[in-house]
DNA sequence: TTGTACGCGTTATCAG
DNA sequence: CTGATAACGCGTACAA
């Protein structure tokens, strides 16, 4: 091992000072503050004089355990995880803790093998982010490497749908995406256009569902229904199936605000004006998109309340709980792409 | 310290196998291959039997280095930034390195206490994204600090502007906003407003003094002058502000892309129709925001690809080595929000 | 090729 | 209230 490195360390500070290394060690992090006066400022001043940081590997050994959490997602660049991870990180320096911030690629099984690394890192927690998948194999194996983390003494805690035992912040998809429907049908449409997305995420299935919901409540069904990847492109592309086919739909539902983005571009490249020939609404309301023309209607998230609430939980996670569950509803929120119709 | 968690160690695993601590690390790590084929399959078979899972802290104090590299954002839900940690992120994972990301909320000062605390964390790199400011002190502080981490054994790079003696990816600011300002002045438009961004950001500043430069090769100087938040609400400000003002503008040029798009909602809100009444113009190519209406004219930035090839200079950096430089220029493209005027 | 033993920087137990 | 000192889990000279 190369050890040219310098560093200060705690028995640096404890020689400075001229104490004990324990005694070092207890004003540094303060466990007991039974320190004499006089020598925990003689401590504070050697360390700020030396420049002092702890070494965080050597106190999670010693721990037991780090002060990390890890944030799995399944795409940064997707706005919607951004906001989530946003409101991880914020909340995670109010409790002076690090977070490690991995991508699955959306590939589900890259889940486990992050929970495998973390069992190995000693992290306090490890965030779920993305929507649980239908695989029952993939859920099964989740769930022993999930009481295999546990068991090294981590908290596991999911935002979207409670399939895992676990603490979960659940996703009110499909409630929202029945309530977005309802005012639509309020609105006047009824040749509705469903874009629906990957089958196995349960957050596009809710949210399909919770449309469909509401139509044959209305006795209805969808004139078209088509499924197409959860991101701008695969909004761009089950729109033009639709228009290809040449189905005549009033408005379209794309079960996220990517999609539905996609879907008006599809839309205008085939020569539609918006909203007059088409509406369309989505999914989340990501801020980014609130300037898109029309303005989009959606079912407004608080994604970065999802994030920190998500880290709430897990710090405060008890030995053996039994699996919270905290519920969030969606806001509908009507804007200028789906405006009442006649 | 609780010890009642369970967890499999390498002594465990060479227990298991019937070999000696030192040989189990030998085939675990792979350090030294002189370990015979029946035992190095009997550890691996032990390893998986128990399903041991190698303690990231304990390596890491053992080897004076983790093998996680930090990356420090002003804004994860900032897109610019997301792309930009989606690139080291995926490099990152080529390189079987972790990743922790930690936001400045905009203040510079906490670039300060990230580094310091991954001094102690013995992260391998910390990639600072944001943009450098002008602020001597501030600057002194940093160079301090990163002498300090790169004392410790750390590398550090940043993004943007080669202000720090360290490796460096400079993105080419200036010229992209010079070759906008240029094709716009090409396509007929005579009657600028800048909307510059925060004055102490030099990406910010940069961008501004590229549209000048062009402005005044061509004998011009822009109308309005105006500078707000690196955001989408301090593009809607600025832009208020010049139509408040009532001064005559051909065209906008917002120095990033969500200021532009503030910019063009804050037109509409004033009654403007766009592209006809206002030609507006941003910077970063932001990939959510290709599906505004009119679509935006801006500099594509490679976003990335900035991320990968910062990450990739922190891993082959070399002991003492003279920083490195990776200029990265954008392409200007122009798209519908700028029509040829006349 | 394999094993022994020490070191890494902390924390925490147990005397004093 | 303070100081020795034994862990923590792993890497690696050095010896065998």
């Amino acid at each position: 091992v190369d050890r040219s490195q310098s560093s200060v360390t705690l028995s640096d500070v404890a020689k400075e000072a001229g104490v004990s290394l324990a005694t070092a060690s207890r004003v540094i992090n303060g466990t007991t503050r039974r320190v004499g006066e006089d020598v925990r400022e003689r401590v504070l001043a050697a360390a700020h004089k030396l420049d002092y940081t702890p070494n965080g590997p050597a106190q999670a050994t010693a721990r037991g355990r780090s002060n990390a959490v890890a944030l799995v997602v399944h795409d940064i660049a997707d706005p919607y995880f951004a906001s989530i991870s946003a409101g991880v990180m914020r909340a995670a320096d109010e409790h002076r803790l690090l977070v490690s911030i991995a991508s699955t690629l959306r590939q589900p099984e890259r889940e486990l093998a992050y929970l495998a690394s973390n069992r190995g890192q000693r992290s306090r927690a490890v965030i779920l982010a993305g929507s649980r998948v239908d695989d029952p194999d993939l859920n099964d194996r989740l769930t022993r490497e999930i009481a295999a983390y546990e068991r090294s003494g981590g908290h596991v805690v999911v935002i979207s749908q409670p399939t895992l035992p676990v603490d979960t912040v659940v996703v009110e998809n499909r409630a929202g995406a029945r309530e977005l429907a309802t005012q639509l049908l309020e609105l006047g449409y009824r040749r509705f256009g469903v874009l629906a997305g990957p089958p196995q995420l349960i957050t596009a299935r809710d949210r399909r569902s919770g449309v469909l919901d509401a139509l044959s409540a209305a006795g209805l069904q969808p004139v078209a229904l088509t499924a197409g990847e959860f991101t701008r492109d695969g909004g761009y592309e089950a729109m033009s199936r639709i228009l290809a086919d040449g189905t005549e739909v009033d408005c379209v539902v794309a079960v996220n605000d990517v999609m539905a983005v996609g879907a008006m571009a599809a839309a205008r490249d085939h020569g539609m004006v918006l909203p007059n020939d088409l509406a369309v609404a989505g999914f989340d309301d990501i801020a980014t998109l609130r300037d898109v023309n029309p303005s989009l209607s959606t079912v407004r998230l608080p994604l970065e309340a999802l994030g920190r609430m998500a880290l709430e939980m897990a710090v405060t996670a008890e030995p053996a709980p039994p699996p919270r569950r905290s519920h969030v509803a969606g806001d509908v929120v009507i804007r200028d792409s789906t405006p009442p119709k006649n």
